[in-house]
RNA sequence: GGGCGAAUAGCUCAGCUGGUCUAGAGCGCCUGCCUUACACGCAGGAUGUCGGGGGUUCGAAUCCCUCUUCGCCCACCA
């Protein structure tokens, strides 16, 4: 007994989602098994910040990792896609001290301890509010396994790291000039500081040549001599971007090999302030540009300090700008400046200088600039001690997976980039001004005659060297320090876990271009390092989502589209049919933020249609339907055979698609075969058998159920939750979950490709009389009758077998095999007004037919043409190494078969 | 300065190893339809010198060269 099924004629998403995860999770369908037997499949979400909601960057690439964990978990792997988020120290950091801004205070006021309990305490009522919207969008992580980095068993692993790399000398306090950002105060890493062009302005400023105090008096002479210009004579002018660094220059410096110039040994003085320096010969000047002569900086300027180093090794390194990157309040600073911000300082010099002469000119300047990645602010170089990981040993085993493929980037081209800056690797600044993360694990002793610096996975009370106290060094550690350990920190390292014996390596890695040095080439070097193994072997890389001017979508922009917005008006499945079907591999993906409806439309019109051809065929079928392999072969009607062959086809394309990383292709390939083959055709095909208009009703439900549920397992990874729902009504499943049900599997005996082109002539046929019809403009209601020339093509005994499906899809009266009447009347409607006679020999008739072989005779005898000619070539391989010898007469032998091959076809076609 | 990518219908894009590409899809547009699953639908239709110019080939949207226009990444000419 079975209850007719009622369902809505219209899927309603919000009505079924939230429940049908629930039921997901009741399930367990999402949590790996790490004793289970199959064989994993593991993807490390790329965690995101704590703090972060939902935007659509993350909706396709989440949706992405879902459709290749779902695919896997169907095909019977142990499918574990573990889920967490990053504390995002500088980002959070920022977040938090926004809103004690808004209360009035700064994070100095209320103390670090006080800090850090504030930010957990956000954390904590905001933090995961992104896990929980990954949900809505249907993303099947193992929550079970939920991370964080700043996690207190993350934190053993972070130490566990720094103390190991401190032992082997990887790690490293170095004193030189970073990157700063005097916004965020702190120190940043190369890739944190961000190139921008600006269009900035070339100084040139006079420095007055002066006589050194106690130098070589002859030198002085002969440079005076030297000198026919008195101005020459007096000054030398250097061009800079930026002239308020001017007070902390240590040196003027020209190229040893430039003519131009003869002034080693003498000294300039700095403007606006009288301070001597001296100036000197070096191969790091740029002859060509500005006038060849640069002034060295090297606190604030990290080629200058490499520069002053080679010159001077001890040599003083004035500072001359406080953290905030204002002008210092004493030292070399002119009293009129100090205190003064960097910018303001810039135009006050230039102001001094100008009237005082000694601005020869000014000149534009377009050039790159470095901004801090997490506030714009332009970085200021800075000197100072921080803490740095010597990345070359490192990159070695991490350049190597990748040269010997067992490391993959898909699109391919990324591995370039990867190489590029593993290639070109430099050491990283890991330490951190901020009170948001890893604290760095070491302690230095306070006495200065002892001075040891102790590193250590627990916390230290005392000095490992003379005993005495020790103050913990004040930064935390880079975000990317915890991140680059995500693949097994997680699962449990430095702990021997079951789930990290099991789990680690993981297999691919979805996430964006942006982070490969951030993230991905660091992931691989620890996983390298600490594991002994690269930590996936696949890296996927997604595009970036983009309005339709292509700017890169973002809440500051203004243009973004909040992916939740999406799930309320369109549903989960649309949005992810959208992001999958809209992007090709690796490519960007671009939606109308202020256009929904055309942005997300197909995704939602398409799961409407699933749900209706449901709704039909679930409606149809009376009892269960008998499967497959009870069905009699012989009762198959043409259009049977073709949908099952039409399904296999889609099964192998699906599949293949999938995993090749073409998702869009998967998603193409399954919407035309639900949307045209099976809902156009078939079920149309099928309804006088469903409706006992005719026999074979058991056969058609049979085929129903069977095709329809491998069309609900193929679209479930790109569209899970309307193919679950649609599941569960479907007979026979008993309760069972889509999302464990097992990935179709290809039939080939089902391959049928004599129905394939059967009812493609069928399909010519119907869509000929369509357009008739249409062209006539008969109505709806009316019928015709059409006569088919058997003469015209062997087509009309295919046709004569598929008469029914013709009449019936065509809405054809009656369908006559033989010549049209030659009344006047045939394309008119007939005398009883009820039918129009169309002789179908105008449709589908002989000419096309020729057109068709003809374009076919063309097209072999241009591969032959082809094939001749390459055989003709073939006169110089004698001559040819031995091993090129036997390649060429081998290919000579395949050309020669492709001959005969050609040549039996063309005669075939009547030649 | 170096590298990479893109330019195909009004819009957003597919088109993988040259030959069913006589170039497709979705949206939009035009015509007719509320045909007992679906108007978030059905049927039919219009629209492209595949950025320009050369070349290779029997054959090019596809390969090569070049130009133009966009976008991205890297980079110590201050």
């Amino acid at each position: 007994m079975t209850e007719k099924i009622e369902l809505a004629p219209q899927y309603d998403p919000t009505a079924i989602e939230a429940a049908t995860y629930r039921r997901w999770l009741d399930a367990g369908v999402f949590t790996a098994d790490a004793e289970s037997p199959r064989e994993p499949f593991v993807i490390v979400i790329p965690p995101p910040n704590v703090t972060d909601r939902l935007h659509m960057g993350h909706g396709l690439n989440n949706t992405v990792q879902d459709v290749l964990i779902r695919f896997e978990r169907m095909r019977g792997r142990e499918a574990c896609w573990l889920p967490g988020t990053d504390h995002a120290g500088i980002a959070t950091q920022n977040v938090v001290e926004r809103m004690l801004v808004k209360a009035g205070l700064n994070r100095h006021d209320i103390g670090r301890e006080a800090f850090v309990e504030r930010v957990w305490e956000h954390v904590h009522t905001t933090g995961g509010t992104i896990l929980e919207q990954l949900k809505a969008i249907g993303a099947s992580c193992d929550w079970s396994r939920t991370r964080f980095t700043l996690d207190d068993s993350y934190s053993t692993a972070v130490r566990r790291v720094f103390v190991q790399l401190y032992d082997e000398g990887l790690i490293y306090r170095g004193h030189r000039v970073i990157h700063w950002c005097p916004r965020c105060l702190t120190s940043l890493s190369d890739e944190e500081a961000e190139f921008h062009e600006t269009d900035g302005t070339l100084y040139y400023i006079k420095y007055r040549l002066v006589e050194p105090q106690g130098g070589s008096v002859a030198g002085v002479a002969e440079a005076a001599e030297a000198a026919d210009d008195p101005d020459e004579a007096e000054y030398v002018t250097v061009a800079t971007t930026r002239p308020e660094t001017m007070f902390g220059d240590v040196a003027v410096i020209y190229h040893p090999d430039d003519e131009r110039y003869d002034l080693a040994g003498r000294e300039v003085e700095i403007p606006l302030s009288g301070i001597r320096i001296p100036v000197r010969t070096h191969v790091a000047v740029e002859q060509d540009f500005g006038t060849g002569m640069l002034k060295i900086t090297p606190a604030h300027d990290a080629n200058d300090f490499d520069t002053a180093r080679d010159l001077d090794p001890d040599g003083a390194m004035p500072v001359i700008m406080t953290e905030q990157a204002r002008m210092t309040e004493g030292g070399r600073v002119p009293p009129v400046l100090r205190g003064l911000d960097r910018f303001e300082a810039r135009r006050r010099i230039v102001d001094m200088l100008r009237a005082s002469g000694q601005l020869e000119k000014i000149a534009p300047h377009r050039h790159a600039v470095r901004h801090c990645y997490r506030c714009d602010t332009v970085i200021e170089p800075r000197l100072s001690d921080q803490w740095f990981v010597r990345m070359k040993p490192l990159a070695e085993p991490a350049l190597a997976a990748y040269h010997e493929g067992r490391l993959r980037f898909v699109p391919d081209r990324w591995g370039a980039v990867y190489q590029r800056w593993l290639d070109e690797i430099r050491d990283w600044n890991i330490s951190r001004q901020l009170w948001w993360g890893h604290r760095i694990p070491a302690w230095y002793c306070t006495d200065a005659a002892c001075g040891h610096i102790t590193v250590s996975e627990t916390d230290m009370t005392a000095c490992a060297k003379c005993g005495g106290a020790v103050r913990q060094d004040e930064d935390v550690l880079d975000t990317w320090f915890s991140s680059w350990l995500w693949p097994f920190a997680t699962f449990g390292w430095p702990t021997e876990t079951e789930d990290l014996a099991r789990f680690y390596p993981g297999d691919t890695l979805v996430t964006g271009p942006d982070i490969i040095f951030f993230w991905v080439a660091r992931m691989v070097m620890a996983g390298c390092h600490f594991m002994g193994d690269i930590p996936f072997d696949t890296v996927f890389l997604n595009g970036i989502v983009r309005d339709t001017q292509h700017q890169k979508m973002s809440k500051s922009r203004g243009n973004g589209i909040d992916p939740l917005d999406v799930v309320a008006r369109f549903g989960a499945d649309a949005l992810r049919f959208t992001v999958i079907a809209g992007s090709a591999i690796g490519t960007d993906v671009i939606l109308d933020p202020h256009d929904l409806e055309t942005s997300f439309a197909a995704g939602r019109n398409f799961a409407n249609k699933l749900w209706n051809v449901g709704r039909f065929i679930l409606q149809n079928l009376a009892d269960t339907p008998a499967p497959l392999d009870q069905l009699d072969p012989a009762q198959f009607e043409l259009a049977d055979r073709w949908i099952l062959s039409q399904c296999q086809r889609t099964i192998a394309e699906v599949t293949e698609a999938i995993e090749r990383y073409r998702l869009n292709e998967a998603a193409h390939r399954i919407y035309h075969f639900v949307w045209d083959d099976l809902a156009d055709w078939y079920v149309e095909q099928v309804k006088p058998r469903l409706y006992g208009q005719v026999r074979g009703g058991d056969v058609a439900r049979g085929l129903l159920a069977e095709v329809f549920g491998t069309a609900l397992r193929l679209l479930h990874p790109i569209m899970p939750f309307v193919t679950e729902e649609l599941w569960g009504h479907l007979p026979g499943t008993d309760g069972t979950l889509l999302a464990a049900a097992p990935w179709p599997e290809r039939q080939p005996s089902l391959n049928d490709a004599e129905a394939d082109d059967r009812f493609a002539r069928v399909q010519e046929l119907v869509g000929a009389v369509r357009a008739i019809r249409a062209e006539y403009g008969v109505a709806p209601g009316r019928a015709v009758r059409a006569y088919v020339q058997p003469a015209s093509l062997d087509a009309a005994e295919a046709c004569n077998a598929e008469q029914r499906t013709v009449e019936r899809l065509a809405k054809i009266g009656t369908l006559t095999f033989g010549p049209a009447p030659e009344e006047p009347g045939a394309h008119a409607v007939l005398a009883d007004g009820s039918a129009l006679a169309v002789p179908l020999g105008d449709a589908i008739d002989l000419a096309r037919e020729c057109a068709r072989l003809s374009a076919e005779r063309d097209r072999i005898a241009g591969l032959l043409r082809g094939v001749a000619a390459k055989l003709a070539n073939q006169q110089f391989v004698e001559r040819a190494p031995a091993e090129v010898v036997d390649r060429e007469r081998a290919k000579e032998q395949t050309w020669r078969e492709q001959r005969d091959a050609l040549t039996q076809k063309l005669h075939a076609l009547g030649c």
